[in-house]
DNA sequence: CACCACTAGTAGACAAGTCACCTAGATGCA
DNA sequence: TGCATCTAGGTGACTTGTCTACTAGTGGTG
């Protein structure tokens, strides 16, 4: 699954530890995939017995060993098959439309609440994207643009969502 | 979980069968969410021995019987609860994203042929809500306009989409 | 009349993801 | 010295979601 190609995406960037990947996905990839500390583990020795991924113990250098996983030549050439395949069409799920959808068991107080919870989401989204790109260094390759790129992608959704909310507030008025 | 939320929802609107729930899920709300055929008729199962549907046998019009979903009184009161609690903040999982994130392992024309196919996907997304809302009748009423409305923030959605593709495509020419 | 498509519902196995809990080393601080 | 916190790596139980396959009634077509 997906979970599996983006570890050994972040492993073609540099050697990690489980612990390592747990802390990007709360972070620099949490805009666009989180995982559990458990599937992380259990997702990397799935990968090491597969031969797609290698185990280096290194000591620790504030608290106990590290264990320094390696994507494998196996495991650069699964990666670069999952980037050129077909897309994999994910099910679209959005539980705050599905909230709108079915608003009209609402009254007019509770729908202002509604909309105005999701446009406080988006604006926290949109803040906290833009000081990401702030601190993020000029990209001096391809692939840190690319990597910036997908900010982008989702500053503009946000701002997106915020116009919508705007078109409706407007239209419900 | 949502979708205990959202089978409460549909009921709302009409009693229904778990085989027109698995219908209005692979068409009307499709956009929004999708659920398997298993899924649907064991959460129906579930929601039943909560209290908060009930069931009706009615003799099938073009098949077998029909066991026909209907809201109680507290199913009505659940819906209710959950569109005005909190948003349940469900984790960003954008696989396109993520591998835009790792396209770098990714020559020139694989990179071009994966944005090339994101974009037919999100114009094929836009075609398809342009053609519902055409052929959906203009709202009536507050409810649905908002119905409606789910639908334009999938637009604005897929516009963005496409505009970022755009963007990034002239950034990396 | 055999077959197919559609309607309607069910069961089992499994994959993916979440939650709670646990061990253990290193560091800092009260 | 005791305790909290961060680093590091797990395990087990559970929920949610997916895939495959099955029964069975109805209606149409070759």
């Amino acid at each position: 699954m997906v979970l599996q190609r983006i570890i050994l995406g972040m492993l073609a960037i540099a050697p990690m530890s489980g612990y390592d990947l747990k802390r990007h996905f709360d972070s620099t990839v949490n805009y666009f995939w989180s995982a559990d500390k458990a599937q992380v583990y259990r997702t990397l020795a799935a990968l090491v017995t597969e031969g797609l991924v290698e185990v280096r113990k290194v000591p620790g250098t504030a608290g106990p060993d590290r264990q320094e996983h390696h994507l494998t030549a196996a495991g650069r050439a699964r990666l670069h098959d999952w980037l050129v395949s077909d897309l994999d069409r994910q099910p679209e799920r959005n539980a705050f439309l599905a909230r709108v959808f079915f608003a009209g068991e609402l009254d007019s107080e509770e729908l202002t609440a509604l909309l105005e919870r999701q446009r406080e989401a988006a604006r926290t989204t949109l803040a906290t994207l833009k000081a990401v790109r702030k601190s993020t260094p000029e990209p001096t390759d391809r692939a840190e643009r690319l990597r910036l790129a997908t900010l982008d992608n989702g500053l503009r959704h946000a701002r997106a969502e915020l116009a919508w909310l705007d078109a409706l507030e407007k239209e419900l008025a």
